[in-house]
DNA sequence: AAGGGTATTGAATCTAATT
DNA sequence: CAATTAGATTCAATACCCT
């Protein structure tokens, strides 16, 4: 028998591989979610989204708000008992959901105060690292009508890591795209699911709290790349099915109620995906391949003996063949060098210097984007 | 001698005068908030406003794109060895504030991500009712520098009743007529504090987290009748004093830090009543929102994939799904790519791009009133 | 005086790949 | 795994200096 000899990242690769192979892909797991994400194999998900039943009765039995329904519990000792047995169903799924996760993955979480204060707590506790809280702050809520609070008007949504240390995946680049060239903040303004997303029987809610899509899109987009799995553990009617099928991502949902099962796969059976360009997103600078200032050197887009310039011409710079510079006592890299004669911690030296040229000083980044163009593929 | 009967509200409205003689109105308990409040007598404060510390859990030095040094918040005060020690901490100090609140009072706690969710959790096990969780958005939050997650561009603050048939004040008039004569709603658009507002000793700030007096006026003036007394166990440079007295509420303050006191002392012996100027700026701003593109394109409005042209159709372009557009090699926003096709330095993307329906071409413009008209207060 | 340009700053869990 | 190196990264408001 023939033995290949794989190093370590090659190994993990066929691994994933194979676990992808044996993931439902495209499936709703049908029951309580804790036993469903129990079939699922140890780290083999990118991102969960989940939106948790908020209110436990006494029963034991899980329910949604509707607006109307008032927690029946009163005294004291029954509201503890209430939100022990609600921490520990907490304390259940989150147990499953860590164990499912990728070291890479990340998590969301969306809730109200009547459970996001707990759900939060839990999370720490079982060593999520929260990257944001995020507020969907919906533009058209339900007033109060009693007027006797303010109007509820927002839902808190949680992004966490698995860990202080752990590895995640942010597209910076997109989400500041998206949001008009200004960093994306955690404060997100979106309409209420309605109209004809809003998915109706017999013209009344299929679901009481379906979420917009819109906010679905953000959260995958943000935190997730084409290919990769997303998990519901309350899939409902399954927004975040539909959205990920958009979104060119692969699903996995858990959902105990059949008609939430069938409205959902009806549902995203009739979602159009994206094509493979429209998929594409803005790419940070940290994807793009790295150029060696020496490169540009080489091939004579700088010269050696080029004199680099900062900004106001406070500092100044000697190019030499190695793609080392020189700045009064200062020998190095472009960064280096820029750092030194600023006294500061660290500088990015492609925008720092620049060449003087015909229309003034040119930071020597464009002349790696001319690089990089003449050299692609 | 002679006998008075009372009737029980008498009595208990003698009680409460003569309660009320004992406290320490318009003082500055010096020490722990804990063995301060425990000098206070039960059932006697109107309302807590809490601004405990975040256990906000810094890693190095950061700096900014220009190398600047970011001013953390170092201060040992907001250190804690655990989760299990600061939930000990919040534990205590809310038992205090529970003990001192009248049964008709309130309780408002402002807090991070670090900390409100086990706050929260804290206020919920030790019997308070969650009435709104209430978040400030902050109209000028520092960014994220590193491009790692979304700009922290909020806090939460809880407001709670003694349990959950108790009583509490809230103005639900005043709030509407604060608000253009709109609900109030759970999310407030203040500016953090700054400029002439700001303490600052010898050109620094006295103390790292000041917060806004639009933020407090807006907590009294909702939840507190004048003449009330509102006690703050973390008073800093005593923010909730100087609003007190502006808005004609009695306080007591609690912080163990001498430098605060003073300063806070200092400032409150100033406060003058509120002036036209500071009351704008205490108001909701009702300016038109700014809509990005890519919301468009979230929602649905203009879905990815969809393809743009010009009125005359000499140019077209390719809708992505972080909202950036496509047309030939140039990639980037509606307004720069609209720019770059024309070879012109600028361009109005709104009214340069249309959609093909069918009626012809449309203005992406009137998709962005339709998603204005659906997302209007 | 008005306006333009530059510097400063705010509750921040703030890099990633290679050696 | 710690140390090193390459190199990516900011928004709104205020203050102050200069025409």
């Amino acid at each position: 028998m023939a033995t290949v000899l794989l190093n370590k990242p090659e190994k993990a690769k066929m691994h994933a591989t194979n676990v992808r192979e044996t993931l439902p892909l495209g499936q709703i797991l049908d029951g309580d979610c804790i036993a469903a994400m129990r079939s699922i194999p140890a780290k083999s998900i990118d991102m969960i989204f989940a939106d948790p039943p908020y209110n436990l009765q006494l029963g034991g039995d899980l329910s949604r708000p509707d607006g109307s329904a008032v927690d029946a519990v009163t005294d004291d000792w029954d509201k503890f008992e209430s939100f022990a047995t609600y921490d520990a169903f907490t304390k259940g799924w989150l147990a499953e959901a860590r164990r499912i996760l990728k070291p890479g993955g990340s998590i969301w979480v969306i809730g109200s105060y009547h459970n996001i204060f707990r759900v939060g707590t839990a999370m720490q506790d079982a060593g999520f690292w929260i990257l944001n809280d995020v507020i969907w702050r919906k533009s058209n809520p339900m007033p109060n009508f009693k007027g006797t609070r303010f109007t509820n008007a927002h839902e808190t949504l949680i992004w966490a890591s698995m860990g202080e240390k752990a590895k995640y995946t942010f597209n910076y680049r997109a989400m500041k795209t998206l949001n008009d060239e200004l960093q994306m903040r955690s404060d997100w303004v979106l309409p209420i699911c309605s109209g004809a997303e809003r998915l109706k029987k017999g013209g009344t809610k299929v679901h009481p709290t379906q979420k917009p899509e819109a906010l679905l899109y953000r959260v995958m987009l943000a935190t997730t790349n084409p290919g990769d799995v997303v998990l519901d553990p309350f899939f409902g009617t399954g927004t975040t099915g539909a959205v990920a099928k958009r979104l060119g991502r692969e699903w996995i949902g858990c959902e105990r109620e059949s008609n939430y099962r069938e409205a959902a796969l009806e549902r995203i059976e009739m979602a159009l995906p994206l094509d493979e360009s429209a998929l594409k997103t803005m790419q940070s600078k940290r994807q793009a391949p790295r150029v060696a200032f020496g490169a540009l050197v080489e091939n004579g887009y700088v010269p050696a003996g080029t004199t680099l310039f900062d900004k106001k011409r406070r500092h100044s710079a000697e190019v030499r063949a190695d793609g080392s510079i020189v700045a009064g006592k200062e020998v190095g890299s472009i960064h280096g060098v820029g750092a030194a004669v600023q006294g500061a911690p660290s500088c990015n030296g492609w925008t720092f210097w620049h060449v003087d040229g015909e229309g003034g000083l040119t930071p020597i980044d464009a002349a790696r984007q001319l690089y990089l163009l003449a050299t692609e593929d």
